[in-house]
RNA sequence: GAGGGUAUGGCGGAAUAGGUAGACGCAAGGGAUUUAAAAUCCCUUGGGGGAAACCUCGUAAGGGUUCGAUUCCCUUUACCCUCACCA
């Protein structure tokens, strides 16, 4: 008999919905565990079955923790400020809030439907006024502390779109949506200075109990690297090239410097450049290069030397030639470097390019072939020679610093993060331009500054976001002097909302703060927060950067936001691939609920394999999953009363609590399910079971299948809600079995095998393992070394 | 180019501290039940050899450490992810 899941998961879902089963409780003498996955941007294609995979696996954790007796708060919302419904109301015309309502809706369908265990109750929605006035305050509270500003940053521009571009839109050097060439052009932006945090952002992660990948990519990602900021005069002139660099030790080697097409120099003594056409020439050509190309065409480094300068070497007091290149960077260090050919690969390549000197001044390779960038003595270096690197890198910062050339210093690969966008479908940034005052920033009873109606979603003709042409609402008055005054009309990134999301949760309905005190002490930090990889270096920096400015002013009891991070691998395609629709390899969790049930599809998802790996989703695999279930079903009509059946299913039981208990807790439901499968074949094998077996099995599976669980628990009649139910407790002792089997190996290949007690020595154990009519046989004059006893593993005799 | 990750049967994957490789599931084959099929239940299933006992090979490739290596170290290969000349 199968099971009829349509009608027993409806029931279920109901119930829990209308009773608030699953809602956090406001006692705050309970312990509590808060558990967060990153709320979806509620897409126009629906749950992807990669969703339920994250959701799922918490869910299991937070209904285990229930049943530990923590009040929980798992909750939920919805990421919904963003480009595809910007880019829907462009071309239907639709309000992009009238979509996202709809995919809201739908969304919450298709969760509700897997009976995740949410709290309904706080759902949060980052376009809905009442929570963006908050992401408008603390956008405030920035703007107070100076850490938000305004300054001129190259944007990818699409020449025909005429639109500002975010990086994922830029597709190959062309615009995503027509093709046309994709330039950079210069805009103002609001800036934020997550830079200022860069050194407690990566402390900080020594506190966090973070999986290792995501503390090494936010580590990359920031790039802390320790050097030297040193001053080369220009020739003739009271200017001076700062550059920066990790090995002030080869400082003798400098032969020639770089600066990138960019650099003021190029400005400020144009009139003593002799070949001023030319660089100019240059420099436009670097322009209308996109990252895109500027990466692709590495092959050959092209430059140009700037005739008429040359700069002052600060060590060997040489004049060297000064060149311009697109291979330097303006946005890194200080958009100058002292070209060191004999040791680094790029400078190499140059010089050989251009038939610049090339020194060696670390001995160990071979500079005729490549650049020798490993350990070694310094040579042709005037007071360091004779040193090591590290050394020699010591004794320069500190000659630099004596002599005024310069100083120690940290860099950070982290750029400052850009935070407006030129768009409709964000939140508005609340500040004023007054023509007397400047930038002024909204008084704080204003907000929300709430987005207003338009006409059409397009950008302007120049690039500026549909709010400019909105001249009632741009135009208005200065809150500080009460002249004329414009509002900004730049909006905010869709990393906005979701920096501090898991704040509002705490306390999703209070209108005078953005979360209490009181609740933020209880529920903070988070406890376990699953996520993305893809998000490491985003979203999850940003929000450990609001979060700790948050600290800084005192509205958040704790330094960091999270305290345990995990990160899920993707679902894939049945033939390995990424799903699509081009590839057409998509399922549709709707129909997978339809035609296995929410029980089944939750069990798949859990069983499919590592957790932290990306698998191949396999219809097959939906069945197994499904065959499972309805042998857990028809399990009710071998239940007879008592306790339990045989000490043989005692010991299988108590194992099975004890390992599904670990596994739940650490993201292993897969083997914790293959556990449960074993104990149901066991089951299977006896002629009936007991009402206490039957009870540990519902109560084990419960967290990953809790409506087949709820029914069958109410249907045989046992006491009370199965989610009402403790979690089952095992004892170690009753773990262990009296007779176990282990492997006698003769030089580490095994032989035979002995039955011995679970409790046996040592020597009890080898004198068995010698006892064996095999042994002499399979040693064969040989003479025994030494044996090694592995209590409950095995033997190894060891015979030479 | 840099950083990170992965590699185990026909397939998805197990193996918690270096200790019996392949748990559990899928697929396949056989049997029971059935008029028949589906469903269900039971059994078999890494390769090679053997009637069997058992032998032998086997965790991407090669080497090392160890009584013992899927696990630790070195070299190589392939694939995946992130970043893109980071000075």
């Amino acid at each position: 008999m199968r099971y009829n899941y349509k009608n027993i998961e409806k029931k279920w879902q109901e119930k829990w919905l209308s009773e608030g089963t699953f809602f956090a409780k406001e006692n705050h003498e309970l312990p509590k565990f808060y558990p967060l996955i990153e709320f979806p941007y509620p897409s126009g294609q629906g749950l992807h079955v990669g969703h339920p995979r994250s959701y799922t696996a918490l869910d299991v954790v937070a209904r285990k923790r229930r049943m530990d007796g923590y009040n929980v708060l798992y909750p939920i919302g919805w990421d919904a400020f963003g480009l595809p419904a910007e880019n829907y109301a462009i071309k239907h015309k639709v309000h992009p809030k009238i979509i996202t309502e709809q995919n809201i809706a739908n969304f919450r369908r298709q969760l509700q439907a897997l009976g995740i265990s949410f709290d309904w109750s706080r759902e949060v929605n980052t376009t809905d006024p009442e929570y963006y006035k908050w992401t408008q305050w603390i956008f405030l509270k920035l703007f107070e502390k100076d850490l938000a500003y305004k300054a001129n940053m190259d944007i990818n521009f699409c020449t025909s779109c005429k639109v500002g571009l975010a990086n994922e839109e830029v597709v190959n050097g062309v615009c995503e949506r027509c093709g046309s060439e994709v330039i950079r052009k210069e805009k103002e932006q609001w800036m934020l200075k997550i830079t200022e945090y860069a050194e407690r952002l990566i402390s900080d992660l020594d506190t966090v109990d973070y999986i290792e990948r995501v503390k090494i990519q936010q580590r990359n990602w920031i790039g802390k690297s320790s050097g030297a900021e040193i001053s080369f005069p220009v020739a003739n002139s009271d200017e001076a090239l700062s550059v920066y660099t990790t090995r002030p030790d080869t400082i003798y080697g400098a032969t020639y410097m770089v600066i990138s097409p960019e650099h003021p120099l190029l400005n400020n003594l144009h009139d003593k450049i002799e070949n001023i056409g030319m660089i100019h020439e240059y420099q436009v050509e670097a322009k209308k290069k996109s990252d895109f190309e500027r990466t692709e065409l590495n092959k050959d480094k092209t430059g140009m030397k700037i005739e008429g300068l040359m700069a002052v070497n600060p060590a060997t007091q040489n004049e060297i030639p000064i060149y311009v290149s697109d291979y330097v960077m303006m946005s890194y260090g200080t958009g100058a470097i002292m070209a060191v050919p004999g040791h680094d690969q790029r400078d190499y390549d140059f010089a050989k390019e251009f038939n610049l000197e090339i020194i060696e001044v670390i001995s160990g390779g071979d500079i005729s072939v490549e650049a020798y960038s490993g350990d070694g003595i310094l040579v042709n270096s005037g007071f360091l020679n004779g040193m090591k690197v590290k050394d020699a890198k010591e004794k320069m910062i500190e000659f630099i610093v004596d002599k005024g050339f310069g100083n120690k210093k940290i860099n950070y690969k982290l750029r400052d993060w850009v935070f407006s966008r030129q768009r409709y479908w964000g939140e508005p940034i609340p500040i004023i331009n007054c023509e007397k005052c400047g930038m002024v920033a909204m008084d704080e009873k204003d907000l929300p500054l709430v987005l207003p109606e338009v006409e059409s979603y397009e950008p302007a003709e120049d690039g500026s976001s549909p709010l400019a042409k909105l001249d009632d609402w741009v135009n208005t008055t200065c809150p500080k002097c009460g002249g004329h005054a414009r509002r900004e009309t730049d909006t905010m990134p869709q990393w906005a909302g979701s920096s501090w999301y898991f704040l509002r949760y705490t306390d999703p309905h209070n209108n005078d703060e953005f979360a209490s005190k009181e609740n933020l002490e209880y529920w903070t930090p988070i406890d376990w927060y699953n996520g993305g990889m893809e998000h490491t270096t985003l979203h999850l920096l940003y929000s450990r950067f609001w979060h700790k400015f948050l600290f800084d002013i005192g509205v958040v009891p704790t330094a960091e936001p999270y305290a345990k991070r995990t990160s899920h691998g993707m679902i894939l395609g049945e033939n390995g691939e990424k799903m699509s629709k081009s590839r057409g390899n998509v399922v549709n969790p709707d129909e997978i609920i339809e035609n296995f049930g929410a029980d089944t599809m939750r069990l798949y998802e859990m069983f499919i394999g590592d957790f932290e790996k990306s698998v191949s989703w396999i219809e097959n695999g939906v069945k197994g999953a499904k065959r499972f279930l309805d042998r857990v079903w028809n399990l009710k009509e071998r239940v007879q009363k008592g306790s339990y059946y045989s000490e043989e299913i005692e010991i299988l039981i108590h194992q099975t609590i004890k390992k599904v208990t670990y596994d739940y807790e650490n993201l292993k439901a897969n083997t914790a399910i293959a556990q449960l499968m074993t104990l149901v074949n066991e089951y299977y094998r006896q002629e009936f079971i007991t009402d206490d077996d039957f009870k540990i099995l519902l109560l084990l599976l419960n967290p990953v299948a809790p409506h087949i669980t709820e029914e069958l628990w109410q249907e045989k009649g046992y006491s009370g809600y199965i989610s009402d139910h403790s979690w089952p407790k095992y004892d170690e002792k009753k773990t262990i079995e009296d007779i176990v089997e282990i492997a006698v190996q003769i030089n580490g290949k095994v032989r035979y095998k002995i039955e011995v007690s679970s409790k046996a020595s040592k020597e009890e154990i080898e004198k068995k393992a010698r006892e064996n009519e095999r042994l002499e046989e399979l040693i064969d004059g040989m003479k025994v070394v030494k044996v090694i006893v592995i209590p409950n593993r095995l033997v190894n005799v060891v015979a030479k």
